[in-house]
DNA sequence: TCAGTGAGTGTTATAAAATAACAATTCAAA
DNA sequence: TTTGAATTGTTATTTTATAACACTCACTGA
């Protein structure tokens, strides 16, 4: 079985938030982006724990340290991560994760825990690859894909749902 | 080049509408399953046309038969639909549409059009091979799975966006 | 025959998710 | 240092989805 994705382990977690952030930061600098101190504090919002936050969520916790509770507050820097490859949104559950793959150009694919709501970003290429070949097949021109699963992760094996 | 799907063709709409219903009207008999005439207007509603439609457009094509416009009534007929395989959630679109595929077990796939907003859903079993492959490598008891691409149909090549 | 049961539908109300629109501010380049 | 563009603040509204309960009707077993 190949390494489990942090998300379905026991793990330094602190360390693995600062990873995303620092990875973020670096980018930010050598990509000309505006990791602007609320975007940047929502990032650090979703890297907080391996599960997808609703805008909702995200907005609560902001609100926590004295941001005015605005839908528009949470849904403008969510729509900025996403739009950067910062954070990826996670359409069964109209949430939203922190990217936690290193690699710039990879195409994420979920795999969402019913029962402890962890949330693991892969890399699988040749998922990718496949449904690159059948966008092609058909004369299909792709400009983005969702590959989401959904089910139980394997420190939630035998916990009956 | 495969045979491009119907969605992203001309094509005799009418025949193609009233296979889905034919065939879910023969699954319905064959397994028992109540399709009732609620369930089978909506699911007569969504074969109309290749385009995912949401739950309150559903209603508004409802309510010109005198349906009352009451949410409960689409969300109750198409959670039963998709719960049965008879059509399909588009978690991109936050949208239904009928499924058109003939084969009962299936892993379906949906191919989105930003031009025309046409949805195909090709079966794509290298697609959901891979995905099965990704999750067994992880140890993830993969209960569905939700493959959906954006981007631009053979039909509307070369339309600017 | 007829209470009991359960699935389906009718109906009212509300919750949750997302966006429109415009004002105020900040920032970086000219 | 002004000017234009990007960002953030704010109010209001739209869109999507569900909770909760009442009513009907077909089916079942006493």
């Amino acid at each position: 079985m190949a390494p489990k994705p942090a998300a379905f382990c026991d793990h330094d977690h602190r360390a693995c938030a600062a990873e995303v952030l620092a990875r973020a930061d670096a980018r930010a600098i050598a990509e000309g982006l505006r990791l602007t101190p609320m975007r940047r504090r929502v990032l650090e919002i979703l890297a907080a724990d391996h599960r997808a936050l609703g805008a909702y969520e995200v907005l609560d916790r902001l609100a926590e340290d004295g941001t005015p509770r605005q839908p528009p507050v949470a849904y403008r820097a969510l729509d900025y991560l996403v739009q950067h490859g910062f954070a990826h949104r996670i359409q069964a559950l109209n949430a939203f994760a922190a990217c936690t793959e290193a690699s710039p150009d990879h195409i994420p694919a979920f795999f969402i825990c019913d029962t402890c709501q962890a949330v693991a970003e892969t890399p699988v290429r040749a998922v990718g690859e496949a449904m690159t070949a059948a966008a092609g097949r058909i004369g299909f021109a792709l400009d983005a894909m969702n590959l989401e699963a959904v089910g139980q992760c394997p420190a939630c094996e035998g916990v009956p749902r």
